[in-house]
DNA sequence: AACTATTTATAAGA
DNA sequence: TTCTTATAAATAGTT
């Protein structure tokens, strides 16, 4: 828009570029300034120069704000760029942006556990909120996704240890079987012998108690094994 | 730009505004994008729709290293430099510290927007499911209250308007009544002179035009008063 | 999503 | 810088 068509490149005249970046500065703000009201938008717009000159413009003012908002939003963080901080860096600098950081985050923070919340307004507050909404919807889907795999997986252990149990119990009743022949066996031996003894030293005999598959006075039956219990009922740390 | 003047005010229209949204956003990310290779400038662009949804541009599509020299470039006007810290403690150890901080809360911010649960554990998600119900409470009464108050304030402006509506209404017809007084009794008198001409000069009497308040052809309407444009659209100097 | 009458923005010139 | 002006661009209202 002007006298000539214009490419998109860099405008090699210093001069030149100076002029057109102070009309378009002042172009792009007001445009800024002008969708923000007429479409009730929210707006941040940062512009340096090439000197490194700042130019700003944000809805309302609060450019801390809508840069949280915006943290908040996309904050698709790749890790703070640790990026090895030039040993040259100004350590002054890097400290106060870090330290500009952590202020942002943990406004964010109080504001996610429902705290500080009388320097939002409605829009934000509505915004908080559906966010919070949907992050119950995953986190209880979540949860519900962990409780039913462990619920499934008991059964299944469930399952293997009934089809154990009944094998075991089979084996007892074959092992109780042969018990009861070998001590059918035993006891005419037994009498046998003490029909012999008798015999010679003249003595009664007396019964034998069955056999005692329980543990009474003994040490006390094992908790149901740990495999049993699910790992989020056991509370430790990883 | 377009078939009417417009007005620096919210569109009321929803869907009005909804397409002039999506117009001048796409315009004005094109001239962000222009004045940043034009001018070789450096330019974050921010843009929130009433719905919260996220638009951006910036250079070279680093958004986070431009808001990191925002924050640089605002904090070192505001001279918060922090020169509060012990000037011979171990400053890597300190760095370490806001990283591992920073680490921290972003890894909190991340689980509070519902995101990378799958390394938390039942119990872990539960508090966090409690703690996100609390907050929306707190958040929704802090809304509806906001709310209320606003409502209630609207009355009360509303209710001295109409007491000044009526006062306003009561004197219109006490003026009203003055002048119907005042015109019967100059038409009287006209009519009164009108007989005397008559009499001395056997004359008619004519109608006289109205009143042309317009400025046809006289110098064009001003444009919109300046105390119409925000002041950061006049802030090329400081 | 296109169209087009207008308004705006702005490049070049002073 | 600032103003002016011719012209390119953006876009409001319409289809």
């Amino acid at each position: 828009m002007g006298r000539g068509r214009v490419q998109l490149k860099r405008i090699e005249n210093k001069i030149n570029r100076q002029v057109t970046f102070s009309k378009r500065r002042s172009g792009l703000l007001k445009k800024a300034h002008e969708i923000s009201v007429l479409c009730d938008a929210e707006v941040a717009l940062i512009v340096f120069n090439t000197k490194g000159k700042l130019f700003e413009y944000s809805t309302d003012s609060c450019m801390e704000r809508i840069l949280e908002r915006y943290e908040r939003c996309s904050y698709s963080e790749r890790q703070l760029v640790g990026n090895d901080l030039e040993p040259n860096g100004d350590w002054n600098l890097e400290h106060a942006k870090l330290k500009a950081r952590v202020d942002v985050l943990q406004r964010n923070q109080r504001n996610f556990m429902g705290e500080d919340l009388d320097s939002l307004r409605v829009k934000e507050l509505q915004h908080l909120e559906q966010q919070l909404d949907s992050s119950l919807k995953q986190i209880r889907s979540r949860k519900n996704q962990i409780m039913y795999e462990s619920i499934s997986e008991l059964h299944k252990k469930g399952k293997a240890l009934q089809v154990e149990n009944n094998l075991l119990a089979k084996k007892v009743k074959e092992k109780e079987k042969e018990l009861a022949e070998k001590e059918q066996h035993q006891q005419q031996q037994n009498h046998d012998m003490e029909l012999q003894s008798l015999q010679s030293l003249n003595i009664g005999s007396c019964s034998q108690e069955g056999f005692n598959g329980g543990n009474i006075g003994g040490t006390p039956s094992q908790r149901p094994a740990n495999t049993l219990i699910p790992s989020w009922m056991l509370n430790t740390k990883n």
